[in-house]
DNA sequence: CCTGACCGTCAGGATGCCTGACGAAGTATG
DNA sequence: CATACTTCGTCAGGCATCCTGACGGTCAGG
């Protein structure tokens, strides 16, 4: 994106720096908890899939990508063990996905990094800027779109 | 609806969709000034070409991107007018690349719009909430890397 | 004037998405 | 119940955006 007048960065660069910032420090945690093969695009799988299960189509929906994009992820993270896929006898069609044991352990490490990242913002922060960086930044994004479902295996998910 | 509080989503996602709309914002300015031609890769040119021309070299580096991946990139904008690239008296392995009068119009309308989108929040949110998010946003992104340069058109003098 | 560093390019590959077409399986209709 | 339409997942192919490796031309320091 193209440079503000002078001194002060346009705004959105901040928004990417700031968002490279947390999904590096994500993947470190990631990779330090062993979860070192996966790769940004299984985000899209890991942010989106509940704990019942669901099918490809239904998964490809909520990340707002093709099915034929999502059966890449969905087969590559079936190989590497975070996923498996069951036959569904109510629907032959269908083969539900669901995390191994595996995958939500990665969850469990996403949502962990996620908590202990906000945390340590709080304290660098204050918890009251922190706090108006989330109702500042839900504002600006247009509204519902925040609020689409994310995976939680009883809590929050990473995106 | 039993009233569970609903899990925030985590502020990465919160930031992605934010940058999203501001960038989908600027990118239908761009189209509708007619510059309906450029990708968004395109974006690590303008953001990072200065008044005075650079080097494949340099340009690259500024972007944080190879050379070869630069090289792609100018090779198109040149061909639909956005660059020139002029070869240099002093060094003649290298060739300066530098907007045309089409691509510091481009520039001007990024501007612009950053500027009205800024604006236009300002009047939303309040002055305040709008400088606290700035602030905000620098204090997270690790410190030198929100002042690496982007291109500014300033006062041009083109020859 | 040689050697090493640097400049830009060619070639090839990985990733992450897309569209189109298809057979198998479910569902609605007459 | 037969037919038509829809939906599910896959195969095939393509495009964009980056990467690494290798190379020949050019510069600069001993």
């Amino acid at each position: 994106m193209p440079g503000l007048p002078a001194p002060s960065p346009p705004l959105a660069r901040l928004l990417g720096l700031a968002l490279a910032e947390l999904t590096a420090r994500l993947r470190e945690r990631l990779a330090a908890a062993g979860f070192d093969d996966q790769r940004p695009a299984h985000d899209a799988v890991f942010a989106h899939l509940p704990p019942g299960g669901l099918t490809l189509s239904g998964l490809a929906e909520r990340a707002g990508m093709t099915k034929q994009a999502m059966s890449e992820l969905v087969v590559d993270l079936e190989a590497k063990g975070y996923l498996l896929r069951r036959p569904d006898p109510a629907d032959r069609r269908v083969r539900v996905i669901e995390f191994t044991p595996r995958g939500w352990a990665a969850v469990e490490v996403a949502l962990a990094a996620f908590a202990d990242l906000e945390r340590e913002l709080g304290e660098r922060l204050g918890p009251d800027r922190l706090t108006a960086l989330r109702a500042t930044l839900t504002d600006i994004v247009p509204d519902g779109e925040a609020r689409r479902a994310t995976t939680s295996p009883g809590r929050i998910v990473r995106s």
